[in-house]
DNA sequence: GCAATAAGTGCAACGACTCAACTTTTGAAT
DNA sequence: ATTCAAAAGTTGAGTCGTTGCACTTATTGC
């Protein structure tokens, strides 16, 4: 058998929230499983490439059918980005409970500049990963896919931070703008300049939309 | 033989721009294929819808193999954005010739409201091709793809027409956000006003940057 | 006319993903 | 304790997009 590993896979999150209650055998030997495929799954594209590795084969080294492999997980690219739950709660608790005085879009900036797809450093395993994602095409447009999913609820809450009518475009535009400012900024030579500048355009448009 | 269309396949386009010089007999032959092509795809698609539609089919209705399918287009999804060329001309021309006083984002904005995205009305047939690519993802994911490439040349132009560095990525952002807006309009009730609200978070935004 | 080149064919295959039928495990009700 | 239904997993065949290869046919420039 192949090793039990502790690790966490990487998460895109700030808070690690500890782990609720697994509590009938079947559910934890659910997530044994799929945890053993995601495992497996890491591990081997980090080794050789995303594209390099077939599905029969992760299905093997973690000793499952590929059947089961798929009712884990619905496509390749989601065996990538295991474990990202409340990625939205943190996003949207970062304008929820912004600092006195902060405007929405600056929120969303330190949200965004704080976020690990900037800061990898000091972690390798963790950069070694960003770096496999950044340069697989079919992984970067489905990270920014899921990111997006995001939006309608990002839009809520920015319509209740603001005062605004909640069905003002202008919400949706915002949160649709901020949630695509890291894919804009990441071609850039420094990433975190260009987010940084993408953000005063958001700000100071914002700050004139909202007296 | 199925008949042979003159139907030109839908274009998002804004100017026809009469069809260069197709010389050679070789050249003419090729072109005809990839037409047979096209225009099979497109009927089978609109007929029973874009998922529903092989590859194989297709083939077989423009009377060729599969293999000589693929040497014309790159993807399935390249069979619905045919003839879609000066595109980009047009978005950057929208912007370098724009009326005196009017401001970049603003000729973005006129450029997306005139852009046929919004305004299907009256071509019923182009009414349903809209429909289909907004119905499935796929093609909707395709066509923002194909779209963001034109982001490095929009914001050049954009560099260009503000004064601005064209490392700036103030530049990059704005175009990237502009390319984007139609896509975060899409979802409200009122598209147009969507897009046009989305508009004035740029256009204040970038007003603010430039002096 | 003749070779070089490009278009097109046929077929077999690969990889991601699905489906249907079947076995095993597990949670719980009796 | 026994029984039963749902859930997890397996197996194997199949679809679909896409590619590679070896091969034929047509067109072009000389």
């Amino acid at each position: 058998m192949s090793d039990t590993t502790t690790d966490t896979a990487p998460t895109t999150d700030t808070a690690p929230a500890a782990a609720p209650a697994p509590q009938g055998r079947r559910e934890r030997k659910k997530a044994a499983t799929r945890k053993a495929i995601a495992d497996a799954a890491l591990r081997l594209f980090l080794e050789r490439g995303y594209d390099d590795v077939g599905i029969r084969e992760i299905a093997d080294a973690a000793d499952v059918s590929t059947t089961t492999l798929f009712k884990h997980f619905p496509v390749k690219e989601a065996l990538v980005f295991d474990e990202e739950d409340d990625v939205e709660a943190a996003l949207l608790a970062a304008v929820r409970e912004r600092p006195e005085g902060q405007s929405v879009p600056a929120a969303l900036r330190e949200h965004a500049l704080r976020s690990r797809l900037l800061t990898a450093d000091g972690d390798p395993r963790f950069a070694a990963f960003l770096r496999m994602v950044n340069d697989t095409p079919a992984l970067r447009d489905y990270r920014q896919g899921m990111w997006l999913r995001h939006t309608d609820a990002l839009a809520r809450v920015i319509a209740e931070e603001s005062g605004l009518p909640a069905d003002d475009p202008a919400c949706t535009a915002l949160a649709h703008f901020a949630l695509e400012a890291p894919r804009a900024a990441q071609d850039h030579d420094d990433p975190r300049r260009a987010v940084s500048r993408a953000f005063e355009l958001l700000e100071s448009g914002w700050s004139a939309l909202t007296p």
